[in-house]
DNA sequence: ACCGAAAATGTAAGCGCTTGCATTTTGTAT
DNA sequence: ATACAAAATGCAAGCGCTTACATTTTCGGT
């Protein structure tokens, strides 16, 4: 008894062809280039396609034609918010294009990036999106190497010409911090996600600091803490840096997630959020309006980025167009968290 | 000039094979079943294709193996934490397994998931992960034509003996409609997402009748309002929901983002929750935690329906294990939106 | 009706890998 | 030493598709 009788062979393009009395290479056409084949051989092989219920190998497609048609992106998360966003963005460009998404994410861990990036090279992705610049030289050489367009996401500039889309994390922390300090601040704090191998924590933090040093304050002296993403490690970061002695009258957190447990922390510890503390956000995720005070926040355009990464790949790959350096503009979202200090003192 | 001078091919495995002195089959084996080749063999091998820096063409290998490695999961939508957090932790066990992951989201909409399921499946994935029951009988014929596992999540029963890994919607929605009955409400009213082709949602609807129905009250007369997944679809539907009269001392919600929406609704109202109307969600995400009242809801055990479905697809897979049917346990986790109603009356 | 260019189609050589089978090597018992 | 089974390795035939090049068909202009 043949125990898997039943494993029929799918029908293959071999078969389409025979059946439709062409060649392969016609029928091969007619699924790729229909317009280099005649209507009436179209319709026939379209026709026999539909009753041998045919549908192509994929890797004997990549094989032969020596590109998948599928891109990766390698995000730290997918817990977030914000990357889901521009995740979504990013495959549905894609989708309309007929090319499939290939995602992974590194839990923030550098040596998990280089695995999972190496790995989607081996896979044969056409294309990778990458958030933020900061890794290994060897990555990008690797990259380089393999002649695989990379575009770097999250951030507006990037390095020896490569391909970016985001927004100057700088800026907008700084216009932010500026706001906050024409309201009255001047003892500012900062809770920040980890700053190694995080370029875009890094320059939020450095935001605040240009801000504090163009009203000529002690930017060195802010009193910054770094933490894991999530509510809990915001609320634990906030306890440390209340403990201190002068408190600040403004927190600025690196991202929404940690402001929201740093508000929760303010509530449990009976301080009102502004009127005793104010504390500040960045991305501009729906959290933020949810929690109360709603928070104020730097706006992120999180699908947009997604969108743009999506059809720049797309464009490299596709048409060989050149590497392209987009910046997009963030602004502040003024919400209910950042007041001026009750005591001006 | 050869204007592709510097495209120099990457290396195959016949180059290390030649570099190695040994066949292509050996460095095959070495590379898929190190242990049928002897120490020395290996080490030469594995220093060649470093050396090399080889690293295989998956296309090539799935032609010829004819399996992909790879694991699809169809999703309605990213930009939900819930899913975002099966994905991660679905995507971590196929990682953990040496296999990749493919994604996919259908914005809730059948012909979408349909055409991304094919899609799926014609490049080659070796199982599927599916959200719910609701489909066209076609796609599970497609499915099983083509001999590809799926697992159903979400829902712990499922058709036909497919795998299927979840809670039961109905007896979750219903343990929590009768808490609320028995702290005293009696006019209940629900907001759902759509219930065409989605169990999920329509199975919930369902367990709330059901307790209204042990409660010896007029099921039927349930107020029900469908709409779409979003905090402001929420708003809206609560605002219609309170329009009738008599109103509801009780809204339920199909998930957790419509019950937000409620409660800024209800605020916006100048309605006190639960004060004046009780609100309650389903899932139990984060946002959960961070609205005030904090939600009433269902705890739903979102990472390990990814994990589990993982582990099942690779053992159907790899071990030819026999589908499975799992059905988790969830609860009531009780917060701050669910209280007696004021008016007994 | 005939010619030539352009359009349509066919031929067949791979793409880089796995794997069944054949062959060689190794190890063990005599 | 010798014989033999088991382990290691090699040989080579594909896996299902694309595409350069060769061949045939079509069609407008005469």
């Amino acid at each position: 008894m043949d125990t898997k009788s039943y494993n029929r062979e799918l029908p293959t393009l071999q078969d389409v062809a025979r059946e439709a009395r062409v060649s392969t290479a016609t029928v091969s056409r007619t699924l790729n280039f229909p317009n280099q084949v005649t209507e009436a051989t179209r319709l026939r092989v379209m026709e026999t396609v539909r009753a041998l219920n045919y549908t192509p190998n994929f890797s004997a497609r990549a094989l032969a034609a020596r590109r998948t048609n599928t891109y990766g992106a390698v995000i730290p998360t997918m817990e977030n918010a914000i990357f889901a966003r521009g995740l979504e963005a990013f495959q549905k460009v894609l989708v309309a294009n007929g090319a499939t998404m290939l995602v992974a994410s590194s839990s923030y861990d550098p040596q998990i990036e280089e695995d999972q990036i190496r790995n989607m090279i081996a896979r044969g992705a056409d294309g990778i999106v990458l958030i933020g610049n900061d890794r290994k030289p060897e990555i990008y050489r690797f990259l380089e190497e393999r002649q695989v367009p990379v575009i770097i996401a999250w951030t507006g500039s990037s390095l020896a010409g490569r391909s970016c889309v985001g927004f100057d994390n700088v800026a907008a922390a700084r216009q932010l911090a500026l706001k906050a300090i024409s309201l009255g601040h001047r003892r500012i704090a900062f809770i920040s996600a980890h700053t190694v191998s995080n370029d875009r924590a890094r320059d939020r933090v450095a935001g605040a600091r240009a801000a504090l040093r163009d009203a000529g304050l002690d930017a060195d002296a802010m009193p910054l803490v770094e933490t894991k993403y999530s509510i809990q490690c915001g609320q634990d970061a906030f306890a440390t840096i209340m403990a201190a002695d002068p408190k600040p009258t403004l927190v600025m957190c690196g991202n929404d997630v940690l402001a929201v447990g740093a508000i929760k922390a303010a509530q449990e510890m009976g301080l009102d959020v502004p009127g005793d503390v104010s504390i500040t956000g960045f991305d501009d995720i729906e959290l933020a309006t949810i929690v109360s005070p709603a928070l104020t926040t730097v706006h992120v355009p999180h699908r947009q980025m997604g969108r743009l990464a999506a059809e720049m790949l797309l464009a490299e790959v596709r048409d060989k167009s050149e590497p392209r350096q987009i910046n997009l503009e963030t602004h502040v979202v003024e919400r209910q968290s950042l007041a001026a200090p009750r005591d001006q003192g």
